[in-house]
DNA sequence: CTGAAAGCGCTTACAG
DNA sequence: CTGAAAGCGCTTACAG
C-alpha cells in the first residue's frame, strides 16, 4: 500500500504522500506550504515540484483545526440598499479569487439588540479569518472592540479615520458632496434642497457638512427647511421628496444623499407632473447600477464600491501574511454628471 | 487542571468536557449530537442537559475534518441580474439561519470554458454541504453529472423538470407569461413585441412559448419580427426595443423576459419622445425591487425569487436528515398589475 | 445501549 | 536546517 500510493494515489493527494515521495518529514513540507525560511533552497524545490506535479493543495479543513481559523472571510452588512451589497461582495469575490478564502454572507440588523451577541457566536463558532465592515456596521466601535478582543482580523469601511490604516479603507464622502454642491450652485441653483440618511449612519453627517461646505463656497446657504432627514430607501427618499414639494418654499434642485433614495425622489416628482431636470434637478450618490438605468439618468457622486471592496479583502490578506501598512487606503467620490440635471427655469 | 476544568472552562467547551462531566464517553456524546438513536433516554437527557448549561457547540472545523465534509452551502450562480441574486441571497439565508450552515458565494461564468473545471476544484478541496444552483447554471446536465460523481448535494432551480424531486425546485414560467399575454389581450393589444432572454437560457424558452400560447388563446399571433432575443441585461433590453420601434410595425404592447430589459424597454421609450403606457404598454417579468421603482411603475410577473430560495435550502437540510421527498416543490408565478399597462390608444 | 482506539490532515512546540 | 511526537475536536468501525 505504501509503496503503491508512491505510483497510484487513490483519492486527493495528502502532505503524507508529497513527504514520503520527497523524503522528508510532513514538518518540512508544511514548512514550504507555509513558506517558513527554515527550509533549505533545494528542499523547498523538490517538495515544491511534487507538489505541482501531484497537483497537492493541502486540506482547508484540517488547516483550520490546527490553526484554530479557518478560511471565511464574512462580509457583515446592514445596508439597506441592495445595490450597494452586490458591488461589494464582487469587489471582495475579485480579490480573494484564486486563493483559499471564502465569502460568506452575515447580514446583520442594527435594531436588533441581540446582534452583537450573534455575530460573537459566530467568531467562536467559525473562527473567520476575518471581517469586512461596510457603513454603518464600521461605525460600530463596541463590535470593533470585541473583534480585538477574539483575534479577529477585521477592516472597516468609513468616512472617517475611526482605526489604525491597516484596518481602514477611507472614503472622502464630504469631498463627494461638496463636488454635487458646486456642480448644483455652477448652474445657477439657490433653492436647493438635501435628503440625507439616517442620523445613526456616520457618511450621512460628512455627506451633508460637505455638501453644506460646497454650498457655502459659492455663497448659498442650505436652509434647515430645505433639509429633511430619510433612511436610504426608495420609500423613504419618495416620503422626503413629497414633504419637499408640498412645503413652503419649493426647491430647483435637491441631493439625495444615495442612489436609492434619489430613485425615491423621482417618482415622486414624476407623480406632481413635474419635469427631470427642468423643473427639478436631482443628483444621488454611490453611482449603483440604477442610476444609469433611471431616465433621464442620474446624475451622481460616484464611490467605487466594487473597488472599496476589493481594497478592504487585499488589506486582509496583507493582514495575514504579516505586511505593515502605514498609509491608509482612501478612495476620493467624483460626481458623474448625466442627465438629471439642468439651469433652473427661474 | 482535569478536575477544575469541571468548574471553569479556559475558553469553550469541547466534547471532552461534556463526555467527563456527563461521566460517559466522547462517542456517547457524539451520538447525542447526531441524534443517534443508540443512546438511553436517560442518558440522553443528562447529556443534553449539560450541553445546554454549557452552552456547547460541536466545533464546525473538527467535524468537517471527521466528515469528510464541511459546513458551507454554496450558491453557484451566473445570472445577469443583480436583484435576483440579491433575493435569493435573502431567502437562502432566512433558510440557514441557526444552523451551523454558511453561506459562499460562488458566481461563474459560463462562457469561461473552464468553469466545471474550476467548480470540481471547489468541491474537492471545499468539500460543501451542498449547492444551490440557479438558472442558467441550473440547466447544465453536465455540471449535475459531476456533482452527483463526487457526492455532493445539490438542488436545481429551474423551469423544467430535470432531476429528481428532492432535487428540483420548479417555477412554472410559462404560466406566468401566459398571464402576461392575457392581460396585454383583455387590454385589447394585438401588435404585441416579446424580448426574451438568451437562448441559452431554458427558462428564456418557457417565457416565450407560454406568452405565444397565452396570446393564441386570444386569437393573437406572435409575429417573428416582433420578437427579438437579448441578453438579460438592461443594455441589451434597450437595444432591442430600439431595433423594435424603428422596425416596420411599432408595437403597442412589449412583454420583456425579465425586469432588468423592461427597464431598458423604459429608457428606449422614453427617448423616442414616447409616453408609458398611452403610447407602449410594458410587462415584465420577476418583480424584482426596481419593478417598483420605475415610473409608472412596472406591471411584471411575480415570482417569488426570496422564497424559492429559502425552499432550495431547506431541500438541501432535508436531504442532509434523510427526509424522502417525493412530491415537487412548486412555484407559479402571479401578474402583478402596476401602471405601465393600458389599452392601447388606436 | 456503551466505550477504547484509531483516524481525518494538518500545525505546534520541542529537540537536535 | 530537519524530524518524531503530540494535539486540534470531532467521527468511524469494531467490540462487547
Amino acid at each position: 500500500m505504501q509503496e503503491a500510493a508512491e505510483f497510484k494515489l487513490q483519492g486527493r493527494a495528502t502532505i503524507n504522500d508529497i513527504a514520503r515521495i520527497a523524503k522528508v518529514s510532513k514538518k518540512t513540507v508544511s514548512r514550504v506550504i507555509n513558506d517558513s525560511p527554515l527550509v533549505k533552497q533545494r528542499t523547498r524545490e523538490v517538495v515544491k515540484a511534487i507538489i505541482a506535479e501531484l497537483g497537492y493543495t493541502p486540506d482547508p479543513q484540517a488547516r483550520a483545526l490546527a490553526l484554530r481559523r479557518s478560511f471565511l472571510v464574512g462580509l457583515v452588512y446592514d445596508s439597506p440598499s441592495p445595490q450597494y451589497v452586490v458591488n461589494m461582495q464582487r469587489g471582495i469575490l475579485d480579490a480573494l479569487e484564486d486563493t483559499d478564502f471564502q465569502l460568506v454572507l452575515r447580514p446583520v440588523s442594527r435594531t436588533d439588540a441581540n446582534y452583537p451577541g450573534r455575530l460573537r457566536q459566530f467568531i467562536q463558532h467559525h473562527k473567520p479569518f476575518g471581517l469586512i465592515l461596510p457603513p454603518s456596521v464600521s461605525e460600530d466601535e463596541e463590535l470593533s472592540q470585541m473583534f480585538r478582543d477574539h483575534d479577529v482580523d477585521y477592516v472597516r469601511i468609513a468616512s472617517g479615520m475611526l482605526d489604525a490604516p491597516a484596518r481602514m479603507i477611507l472614503t472622502h464622502d464630504g469631498e463627494g458632496a461638496a463636488q454635487a454642491a458646486r456642480h448644483l450652485c455652477a448652474l445657477g441653483h439657490t433653492d436647493i434642497a438635501h435628503i440625507h440618511g439616517p442620523e445613526s449612519f456616520r457618511c450621512a453627517h460628512e455627506r451633508r457638512s460637505g455638501f453644506q461646505r460646497g454650498l457655502a463656497e459659492a455663497g448659498v446657504t442650505l436652509h434647515p427647511e430645505l433639509t429633511v432627514e430619510a433612511g436610504y430607501t426608495f420609500d423613504s427618499g419618495l416620503l422626503a421628496m413629497e414633504r419637499l414639494l408640498y412645503g413652503k418654499r419649493r426647491p430647483t434642485a435637491v441631493f439625495a444623499g444615495n442612489d436609492e433614495m434619489a430613485t425615491g425622489v423621482y417618482v415622486a416628482v414624476r407623480k406632481a407632473g413635474l419635469r427631470i431636470p427642468e423643473d427639478v434637478s436631482i443628483v444621488g450618490f454611490d453611482d449603483t447600477p440604477i442610476a444609469g438605468r433611471l431616465w433621464p439618468a442620474l446624475t451622481t457622486v460616484r464611490l467605487p464600491i466594487r473597488e472599496m471592496g476589493h481594497a478592504a479583502a487585499r488589506l486582509l490578506l496583507d493582514q495575514a501574511a504579516g505586511i505593515e501598512r502605514e498609509e491608509v487606503t482612501s478612495f476620493t467620490p467624483e460626481i458623474i454628471v448625466r442627465e438629471s440635471t439642468a439651469a433652473p427655469l427661474r
